[in-house]
Order: C-alpha cells, then sequence, then structure tokens
DNA sequence: GAGTATTACGTAAACGTTTACGTTACGCAT
DNA sequence: ATGCGTAACGTAAACGTTTACGTAATACTC
C-alpha cells in the first residue's frame, strides 16, 4: 500500500538507486534530479521502511531495554534518560519486561536478539549463570544499570550499594541514634539487599554499636514491606529511634504506619530512605535519603551502549559517587 | 555472523522453505527431518531475524507507545498494562517520548512510521490538527489512552474528566465544605484541564455554592504545582477547608506546603486527589482521590488495537467509569 | 493396474532497501 | 585528436525471510 522506493524511482524516471541517493542525500545527482525526486517522493506519501533498511545494513539502531515488572518512580527516572539520549543519538528503543522476579528473562532477551537490537541495557534485575550466557550470545554492547553480576567482565552501571547504606546508618549515628533498624532488603539479594545490610552493620560496629538481628526487617523494596516492617517493630516493643529503609518507598512505608499510630517522624523516631526517587521529595516531611542520580544513570549508560555499538569499544564498569540528601526525616537524638 | 536459515538448509542438507517451514511449525516434513533441521539449528545457534520476517509478512508484530516526558507513577501503570498485554500477544512495544508539550510529536509518529509499528497507542499528549493528520496517515490502528481530541473519529479511553471532579467536589460538599479551592489544572488544557475545572465549578454551583475565582489556582499535574497553589491560599488569607486537586502529586504538593505550616491534614484543611496512582496510598495521610484504572486502561487499550490489527476492526471509545476512593484526607466540617 | 490423493519436499520470486560496480557523457589538459 | 578525470547516473546483487507453485514418490481406491 505505502509507496515504495520503486514506486519513486518509476514515477520520476530514474533508478532506485537514485531515489536512495537523494533520499540519504550522498550526493551523486543534480539539483533537477533532486527537486523532481523529492517531489514524487512528497506527492507519493513516501516513508522509507526502517525495517528493509536495517536489513541490509545489518544494524536496526535500537536499543533494547528490560526491567523488572514494578512499577516505580525509580524506573521511571532511569527510563527516561536512556530514552533521552537514544533519541537524540537516533536509536529507538524497545522496551519489556523481564517479569516477576525475572521470570521472563530468557524470553527477554531472546526476543532482543530476533528483533536485532543494536545494543541491550538492563535495569536492575538480578541475572544468574544461564541469563549471563544469554546476554553475552547475543554478541552485543549491552551495560547493567543498577544491578551487576559476580563475573568481571559484563560492565555495569551503579552506585557502590555497600558505602551508600554506610554513609547513611553513619549520618544517623552521628546524630547520636544508637538504636537503628533496618527496613526493607532482602539478604538473599546479592545485589542490592545483601551490601546495604553490610553496609549498615558495618557501620554499627565501627561505631562501637552491637548489631541487633532483631533490628533488621527484611522484605522488598516496596511500600508494603515499610509498612510491615515498622508493624514489627512496634509489635516488638523496640526501642529504635532511627531507621534505615532499603528503598524510598519502604520509607515511606514506615511513615505511614508511623502515622497510623501517632508516632511523629522525626521527632519521635528518624527515617532515612534509599534512591531519592521523586516521592522522597513528596513525603511528609521530606526524606532524607541517599541518592543514586537514576536519570543520569539512565543517559549515561545508554550513552555508553552507543559509544560501544559505534566505535567496537568496550565497556567498563563504573561505580557512580552516591550523595547523601538532607532533608527533614531526622533528628538529632538529645 | 549470525546463522541463517540458508546456512541451516546447506548444513542439513533440505531447502530454506523446508526449514522455515520446521522453524514455524506449519507441517509438510517428516520427523525425520524435523529433528535434522532442529539440531542444526540448535547447533549453529540460530536465532530467527524478525527484521526480515516482516519485510515479508509486511507486519512487525510491533506496537508503539508515545508519552509525555514526564515521569510520573502514572505513566508507569499504565505502560505496563500494556506491555503486559502485549506480550500475551506476542508484540513487542516500542517507547518514545513526545517531548515536553509534545514538542516531539511529529518525529515520534514519523519514527513509528519508519519502524512500521503495527499499531500504536498515545498517552496524555493533546493532539492538534497537523498531529492528527500525521496520525491517521500512517493508516494503522491507533489508540489515544487519557487523552482525547475534537474529532469524532479518533478513538480515545478515558474517564470523563467533568464527572469524575464533580463527583470529588460532590464529596467535599456533602462533607460541609463550603469553601473549596481547586488546584492544579491548566484552564487551557481541553483535556484535563477545562473538564475538572468545569466539572468543580458546576459541583459548586449545583449546591449553590458561590464560584470564587480566587479560589481556583491553576498550573500543572505536578507536585510544585500544589506546592505553590497551598503557598498562595495561604498568602491569601483565603478560608478554604478543602481543596481539590487535579492529580495526586498536586494533591501531595498542598499536603507537603501545608505540612510546613503546621496546617494539618485533614484537621484543618481536606485534600482529595486525582488518579489514584501509587503515590496516593503512601501520602500521609493517605490520600483521597478519584481513581482511573490506569493499569487496566493500558491493558485494554493495548488489547483493543491488537484486536483492531488482526480483526480489521474498528476501535470504539470508551469512557472509563472513575471511583472515589476514599482514604484519610478528608474529614467532615463541623 | 490405472488413476487420484497425499505427503514431503524443492524452486524461485518477492518484500524494500543499500551499494559495489559499470557506464555514459562531458570537460579539460596535452 | 587523444587521454583522463569526474559527475551523474543505472544495473543488479545482496540482506534473511516467506510462500505460491511445481514435482516426485508413495499410498489409496475401485
Amino acid at each position: 500500500m505505502a509507496a515504495t522506493i520503486k514506486d519513486i524511482a518509476r514515477v520520476a524516471g530514474v533508478s532506485t538507486a537514485t531515489v536512495s541517493r537523494v533520499i540519504n542525500n550522498l550526493g551523486g545527482y543534480n539539483e533537477e534530479t533532486e527537486k523532481k525526486v523529492m517531489a514524487v517522493s512528497k506527492e507519493l506519501g513516501y516513508r522509507k521502511n526502517e525495517n528493509a533498511r536495517s536489513l541490509v545494513q545489518k544494524s536496526t539502531n535500537t536499543i533494547g531495554v528490560i526491567m523488572p515488572d514494578v512499577t516505580t518512580a525509580f524506573y521511571g527516572d532511569i527510563i527516561k534518560g536512556i530514552e533521552d539520549t537514544s533519541y537524540e543519538y537516533g536509536y529507538s528503543v524497545i522496551l519489556t519486561h523481564a517479569g516477576s522476579h525475572g521470570s521472563r528473562i530468557h524470553e527477554s532477551m531472546n526476543l532482543m536478539g530476533e528483533r536485532r537490537v543494536d545494543g541491550l541495557i538492563i535495569v536492575s534485575v538480578e541475572l544468574h549463570e544461564s541469563a549471563i550466557q544469554s546476554l553475552t550470545s547475543l554478541g552485543i554492547p549491552y551495560i547493567l544499570i543498577s544491578t551487576k553480576t559476580d563475573r568481571e567482565d559484563t560492565p555495569y552501571m551503579k552506585v557502590d550499594d555497600y558505602s551508600a547504606a554506610y554513609t547513611a546508618v553513619k549520618y544517623l549515628i552521628e546524630h547520636n541514634h544508637r538504636t537503628i533498624g533496618m527496613a526493607g532488603a532482602n539478604p538473599h539479594d546479592p545485589i542490592a539487599g545483601e551490601p546495604r545490610m553490610n553496609g549498615y552493620k558495618q557501620a554499627l560496629q565501627d561505631y562501637g554499636i552491637k548489631v541487633d538481628l532483631n533490628l533488621i526487617k527484611s522484605g522488598g523494596f516496596n511500600f508494603e514491606s515499610g509498612k510491615s516492617a515498622m508493624q514489627a517493630f512496634i509489635e516488638d516493643e523496640a526501642a529504635v529511634t532511627a531507621v534505615f529503609c532499603a528503598s524510598d518507598e519502604v520509607a515511606l512505608g514506615i511513615i505511614s504506619t508511623c502515622y497510623e499510630n501517632e508516632i511523629h517522624v522525626p521527632n519521635d523516631i528518624s527515617v532515612v530512605g534509599y534512591d531519592n526517587s521523586k516521592v522522597s521529595h513528596m513525603s511528609v516531611p521530606p526524606l532524607t535519603t541517599v541518592a543514586q542520580p537514576l536519570y543520569d544513570m539512565g543517559r549515561e549508560g545508554c550513552f555508553e551502549v552507543i559509544a560501544a555499538i559505534q566505535n567496537k569499544s568496550k565497556i567498563e564498569s563504573k561505580v557512580i559517587p552516591h550523595e547523601l540528601v538532607v532533608r527533614k526525616s531526622v533528628k538529632t537524638v538529645v
């Protein structure tokens, strides 16, 4: 139905080669033919077929993005960074979810392979051996954002969760907190769970505070997990004066349950979050949190992938500096 | 580099037609050849090339999604609905942002055209005449989610903003509020601004309350807009006992500024939001809001588009019922 | 045992491009 | 006049599939 290059060639009385040349303006034709071809092209409502193009050029100008199926503001920022950058460089992004707990990860990668994406960005999903194999077998540049593997050769871009957690807890200690809980990290998650928990523990130890495992309420990174953690603290009658959360949403869960129980933040209890996602501005009180520069990570990660595609260069792993954003959810204990 | 159907054919000693047949299992071959072909296929690490496939089949099994470049939880839910459904039906989604105020809308559509997406979903971006033309000129099924045009023939799926707003304000009135502010809608936005404002006004009028234009603080749908609206109410010394917000984020802005000024929600002032996005659960207090079923809208919208692709049927516009979700941000005036 | 269906393939064109290579015509220097 | 360079094209193959059509062999019918 849609007009093709052949149609233009026929109507304009030139060869398809010439049409292709003027459309991609490669030169090698005079002005008259250019005008003519352009005119016919408009007239027929021609629109180039990227698929056909990709076929011969062996590159699709497309980058794939795989992310978990949870929808949090967290991912929105990263995605935006990715999309902005890819747009700038003339790439399209094709998006897929990895399913809960990465259940769809293999299909996702397979799909990306069949679509012949030029590069791949994987956000926040934990990759096991077989997934890594699928990934490398694609033979295209890729980067992991906010996740990593235990293999040296898979490039990633993330903050150092251990020291970010350490920073947050240290901050609480410096504000005279001595009974500090932790909420929301899954200790079996080697990427974002375990290191944050270790950072928490180490900070306590370095300041001579004994780690009390009862003060660690593990769970997921979501709001509900924060709520039930706080519920547990209350039921335990734990004397926590502060809690460090594995994500901003967890922190909001803590705050929410506090509110329900008429515990005031930060007067009765201090809270620090993790991510500096949009919700951290919006909470009451505004949340003190350790910042991951999500948008920039998306941007830079995407840039790295595109650079690797174009220069056939290797992508180096990169640890992004974190930063503590101080707002109003922490109070000094007197 | 990657193995093709031809490689398989050569190694397996059959024709490409046969390889194609077994790979797409269309029948017409005996078990032995099937085994053979499959074996060789695995051996060579064959992966089909969707682009080549698309070229001859004249369909890409791809659906395009265009959304604004603002990143809110709002879009996350819709996207998830879309991606889940398209995955179920074997479609891939290619995503693009329309840029601020739709500045990239033409490029976006053009891109979708060049990629030959089979269907298109446009979320929340306002479409002017020329954009509608680009859209229809693609000649593919499409649907607008959470937006519409003034033309009858562009199918959309959205809640009735007018009556949703009416419902919300009526709820406030029934709780004895008489001085009700409105925050965050842009009156020049004919899709989501004007109707919500009209619903607000009409509800007041129907209950014999005079509309006071000073109580309408227009703006965007974001957090900051809510903050400055509340700031304005305070500076005006307006005696509002409640404010109806054009989005949940605006509502959180209101609450945030209230908090800073030691105005208590809902004791001093009641707030109702709009969207029922994830943040509405997380606020303190939890937000009473009018719900748009975002995930379902994404799901259903995507389903409609796929159905239209496959049956060549027409998509009907659909008004989604709204619902008031009562939480804790509204108090009865005594 | 002649005719007919059916099974199991193979051949080759087609999808819409790009691009290496060839060709023509002209301009210009010698 | 000869040679050469170059601008402005055209020819045709190639990219990796699908699929209409043809064909050979076998099975079945009466």
